[in-house]
DNA sequence: TTCGCTTTATCCGATATACGGATACGCTAT
DNA sequence: ATAGCGTATCCGTATATCGGATAAAGCGAA
């Protein structure tokens, strides 16, 4: 091996590697928990760091190990803090009763969620009690392309985000998910045209979604409301018909609770 | 020379101090959002210094700054790690079909909840929709003393530990809570002998709680289920005498299906 | 059991890296 | 204007961190 490595990054600056590397490590083991070589594999660690790196962070109770297995996992005390940042959720405070009435008034799951990276992230759920919805809890978030809340979110952002994101690894999460740049364009497209998305069984084949974006002060779409629930009520068009009203109301109120003004 | 340090045992040895400084950043400002000299002083580190973790954290998202106030919150990036902890977590998997049968059942707010140094945290919260019980979500994590879940699971922790708890400070929510260490002595042996834990307006004036212990197969006390509801609730035996059931059962299901056996 | 092989733990010197005092900038209130 | 507080940046030094190497511990197979 050319002893020659790096320059990967664009560092200008070398500035407090430690940290970035332990909270890389925090976000590898998030998505992927596993055992300590597999996180020094994945990230490009030397065994000697990435094992201090861990020792600091099981010791705080930032992440847990399995004593009999070794692998490790996302520990307490993240959640802990992760909990403060709903705490201090504009949007969230302002769904927060529509979201409430929505779960209320229908038979399916309500979320909003938004965007972080190239993943919709899950801020607030209310589970249908007793319904199959297994895949739709926190710890569960979907790559921006899979699943109505992720093409929302994606449809109303700007064309270079819109191409950077569809440059990248695009998964399928089921045999229907749409993955072809080409299409998902097009839906894209119509999806901002008609003010909602619609997606059926990208996600898990025995579900599917309606999501409505929601808006800020600045005219930003900031997140996303969207409803799920179980593919056959996907075939009734009255009952998706009146299901879509009440998303769209939810949405709107949202967006009039964040100062979003209608028309711009 | 410079005097060698034992590198032996309780080693004050310096070990990702920046790593752990910027993990106490981030839990100080969770607790305690705000602006950047006020995280300073709290953590007594020089301005220098922090300026240069929060810059750094601010760059990866874990925190974020809001750009007129210069106040710093928990940012998104730390939401999605946090959530990984729900999604590895075997009590919550096993509780889940139950707090869903019980949320289903009542009027009341159903929690799983678990211990995190000198907090109740809570895991997850099925909210009865319309319901006013506001501070009972995410984010709002209270001390063991305070409400019918922490007690219950200080109640079952080891006197040790309990002593422990005790000689810390015990901070007031409302005029209701009880603060006085001999009190709440008298109120844990209570709750252990029987089996579960009731308080009304320590928490909030105008909700009490009840709260049942979870087992692990280890015999353990691991966490627990807490069903929340309005005060008025805890005045009619009745009605108190069914929630009481149901959240026994709950608890035990739960328990039971973590490897628990009665008995021992 | 014994023997390899993989994974985890620890050592240690060189050097790059982060520390923090000092300084400069930019607000807001008076 | 001026004062005062909060924020941003600079730079030399000491020191904390890196990573190769080595040792120990698990794990599976023969």
């Amino acid at each position: 091996m050319a002893p020659r490595k790096q320059n990967t990054q664009s560092d200008k600056a070398p500035a407090l590697k430690g940290v970035r590397r332990s909270l890389q490590v925090l976000e590898y083991i998030a998505l992927n928990p596993g055992r300590a070589t597999d996180v020094a594999e994945g990230l490009n660690v030397s065994w000697a760091t990435l094992h201090r790196t861990l020792s600091e962070l099981e010791q705080g109770g930032f992440i847990a190990r399995d004593a009999d297995s070794n692998r490790y996992s996302i520990g307490p005390r993240m959640w802990f803090i992760g909990t403060a940042y709903l705490a201090e959720h504009k949007m969230l405070e302002a769904a927060r009763p529509y979201l409430d009435a929505a779960a209320e008034a229908g038979d399916y799951t309500v979320q909003l969620v938004e965007r972080s990276g190239r993943l919709a992230v899950t801020l607030y759920s209310y589970q249908t009690a007793g319904e199959v919805i297994t895949k739709s809890t926190y710890g569960y978030h979907f790559p921006l392309h899979c699943g109505s809340k992720g093409q929302v979110l994606l449809a109303y952002s700007t064309p270079a985000d819109i191409e950077e994101f569809l440059a990248g690894p695009l998964e399928s999460l089921t045999p229907e998910t749409v993955t072809q740049p080409k299409q998902l364009r097009k839906t894209l497209k119509e999806i901002k045209s008609q003010g909602y998305a619609q997606t059926v069984g990208d996600v898990q084949q025995f579900t599917g979604s309606l999501s409505a974006p929601v808006f800020d002060r600045a005219q930003q779409a900031v997140g996303a409301v969207c409803f799920i629930t179980k593919r056959s009520a996907f075939r009734d068009a009255e009952t998706l018909e009146e299901i879509l009203e009440t998303l769209l109301r939810t949405a709107h109120s949202t967006s009039l609770a964040l100062g979003w003004r209608p028309g711009a």
